[in-house]
DNA sequence: CCAATATTTAAATGCGCGGTTAATTAATTT
DNA sequence: AAATTAATTAACCGCGCATTTAAATATTGG
């Protein structure tokens, strides 16, 4: 009898004051913030592998509170996707425009354009590998139904046509042109901590990064033109 | 008292007919089949997603079998690090003997010899992709400590001494080259079954990207030496 | 100023996981 | 052939998860 029960409040994380009840004013962006919040564990931890709690404590909020806004762990990543996600997948679109008939020009603005849409958004290439990449990822069906159309399929369409008219190295394949074309932006840019650690360097960041992928895509190995 | 305890056996899954006891000499692999099963299941789902139970199960014993070869989780990973990921490893190196001063032989060994490897081993692309590059991966730890001195390191340094005497692209990077190089090859096969349905096709087969490959890396974009 | 409504928390619920234990049977040793 | 050891299963335990429910508090509308 000696502890009825004085609210035991663990005195670790963070102060617990809120009482339930709707409160006064200030917080009209929750949801928001859970959809932030969602994000950036799903890009550090993986879809699966997110605990709503953890979600939720990093929002500043109980776990019910996904249940309210959202109703559940699958809607909040629908939400996810389609106010997150599907808004950047435009963005990158859109440095495509206007170079449909130039493969170089094509290659120049994809990879710019990759390097600046993740400079705005560093969770991108973390949250692909794991969700996209990965057999099983909850954003697969995410690509291959609604972005394979806007992205991949348009850039290897107009790839064969510029091998056609003989503006583009015969020997390559421009379907797997435009793999190569991410493996040597997407992936290099999710794998830079590893790469970082293995060779023991920060001075190589995305600038040079940038430089040496135009290089050999233009020039591969080849030391000149004329030896 | 309808129901004493006849052996309520759920009528799916498979006939579990074995009572406890130890077994009538068939079975002596048991510990090879968990290895087996867990590498599979790692590869499929990742490490940490991969559930004891499932595992066993896949192996055709229960899940108290791998404590009792294994003594718990951890334990059967390390297990499966030594006895089937690290002899993989080796084979890999092996394909790098003997071309140290060439880095265009060191090139075209690195990929055949990834191909040929991952033909063998389907498995290594993907559990590369889930717990290598992906941060927090279970095997990050034994890429820097174990590998990264055997294989990223060494090729980096030829890479180095043969663009300083003349006989590489100097705007390349040597050990952005080893990243790009990982790029063109565990990455696409790792993908395969992604860009096989981003594509809608199966004809692209290994070894046409392993040509692709070697073509990109040679001559770039360009359709040719002398225009 | 009162009733209805919106927002929030704490607590309860139920399920599946990793790991362990006791019992059971075969093989091996003496 | 008896005793000991090895191999195996079923059943259990405690924990952490997502979700639900009930209560509490503020805001809004009449």
């Amino acid at each position: 009898m000696s502890t009825p029960k004085p609210p035991v409040r663990p005195p670790g994380e963070r102060t617990r004051t809120r009482r339930p009840g709707r409160p006064s004013g200030d917080g009209r962006d929750q949801r928001e913030r859970l959809l932030d919040a969602a994000l950036a564990h799903y890009a550090d931890h993986g879809v699966a592998a997110s605990r709503l709690r953890a979600i939720a404590t990093a929002a500043g909020v109980t776990p019910a509170m996904i249940s309210y806004y959202f109703g559940g762990k699958a809607a909040l990543l629908e939400a996810v996707i389609e106010e997150r996600l599907l808004p950047v997948v435009g963005e990158i679109r859109g440095h495509l425009e206007g170079r449909d008939n130039d493969a170089g020009a094509l290659v120049e603005g994809f990879v710019g354009g990759m390097h600046a849409t993740i400079e705005r958004h560093p969770w991108l290439p973390r949250l692909w590998v794991r969700e996209v990449l990965s057999e099983g990822g909850a954003l697969r069906e995410l690509l291959v139904n609604r972005i394979a159309e806007q992205i991949p399929r348009r850039l290897a369409a107009a790839f064969a046509q510029a091998q056609q008219s003989g503006r583009l190295n015969p020997d390559l394949d421009p379907r797997l042109l435009v793999v190569s074309l991410v493996g040597l932006t997407l992936f290099p840019l999710a794998a830079a901590p590893l790469w970082q650690q293995v060779f023991d360097s920060d001075d190589l960041d995305t600038t040079a990064l940038q430089h040496h992928t135009l290089a050999l895509l233009t020039r591969g190995l080849e030391t000149d033109h004329a030896p």
